[in-house]
DNA sequence: ACGGAGAGTGAGCAAGCGCTTAGCCGCCTC
DNA sequence: GAGGCGGCTAAGCGCTTGCTCACTCTCCGT
């Protein structure tokens, strides 16, 4: 029962905190192996050898291929579900909280774009039980976002008809940016996060674009 | 060298003019099964008893099995980009042709998400080649869009600062209803579509909100 | 010095994969 | 009605997969 600092928003690789050394490699590898073939096409041999060991190594660390998607779902859920609430739950105005929400939401998928797309687009290769766990962290998600607009509304300072079908689109357009987010392309995680944020506020009809 | 009558938009399955009736019938679970399970976690036995035959049958209509995905990948994206041009081409102020383009791209995604889901989260499946023709669509998709937003930006009716990033999230808008629709669902395809016109008309900056 | 534990390896197993082959069956043509 | 041909199947080939096993090495407490 170590103490853990835990390292929730930094900008580095999100996997630094990983006790054994060899499990954050194989971890790393197969994030990396996982965002760009995807889960079932991606081999234990291919995720071991990335990691520097042979094919036998990773069962010392992991029970199964899918343990390792486990982790990693899982944190990385708890990562973005954390990132929404401390929005949600600062101080501010509903227009500020849910600028920092979805800047800094948008921040992270482009951060770690590698991570976010297997977060985001892998989780139907879970085993069922923590395919619901995972689930479960996406509602809360879904659910951080919605009280900030439903604070907004309430104010008088949002417009939004369908509060629950723009909290969907709030969200798929942050989700969305680890599909195509590439770190060599044309706007670095900043820029996208400030221009989704003020996109974000015009869709829910507080001031983003007149001065 | 028959005359071929395309169905470009139509509401029931998208693959109702496949020539041989086996070749349709497997299509139509090689979607169904990718869309469920993803192309590496589908099996040719899956796609095959699907359709009702034998694992061999399916080897007489598709050489292998990426010759399904891509012809699966190549018209399903034929006929969205085809969506996007209408509404691009037609008459009409930029602010009505984007909302015309949104609305029944979005309507396209929700109605055949099954088909969508594949088209736009399978394609890094396909062999290079394909892969490479598949892309080039999508780059037309992107212009089809683009296009719209320049001209309202000219006319001065859309105030957007970012006329490549407002791009690239209006699609993401719309491509991502393909992962989260479900026909069983709170929503209909025709209220999403309505609903994200708006929402898009907000994001550029022309009348959406207030009367 | 030494025994035990844990990390790691090389070889390999059973199962399942994409795909092929040999041959059957119904139908059209002459 | 003989011949051929396309659609289809049962069987199975060669290979890869996730995972295991018997074993070695290194380190550490006594």
């Amino acid at each position: 029962m170590d103490a853990e600092p835990k390292n929730t928003g930094g900008k580095a690789e999100p996997w630094g905190d990983i006790t054994p050394d060899a499990a954050r490699r194989l971890v790393s590898a197969a994030v990396h192996a996982f965002a760009e073939r995807g889960y079932h096409a991606t081999t234990t041999r291919d995720i071991a050898s990335r990691a520097g060991m042979s094919p036998a190594a990773l069962y010392i660390h992991y029970k199964t291929k899918e343990e390792l998607l486990y982790q990693i779902s899982k944190v990385g859920h708890e990562r973005a579900l954390a990132i929404l609430e401390r929005a949600r739950d600062s101080a501010g105005s509903p227009a500020e909280r849910l600028a920092d929400a979805v800047r800094s939401f948008v921040r992270w998928h482009a951060e770690h774009h590698t991570t976010a797309r297997v977060v985001q687009y892998e989780l139907g290769a879970l085993a069922e039980e923590h395919h619901a766990e995972v689930i479960a962290v996406r509602k809360a998600t879904d659910g951080a976002v919605r009280s900030i607009i439903e604070d907004g509304v309430k104010a008088g300072v949002f417009d939004v008809p369908d509060v629950r079908g723009t909290t969907v689109a709030a969200l798929s357009l942050c989700i969305d940016v680890a599909r195509w987010f590439n770190a060599d392309g044309r706007s670095t995680p900043d820029e996208v996060g400030d221009l989704y944020a003020g996109l974000v506020l015009r869709m829910v009809g507080a001031d983003g674009g007149q001065p």
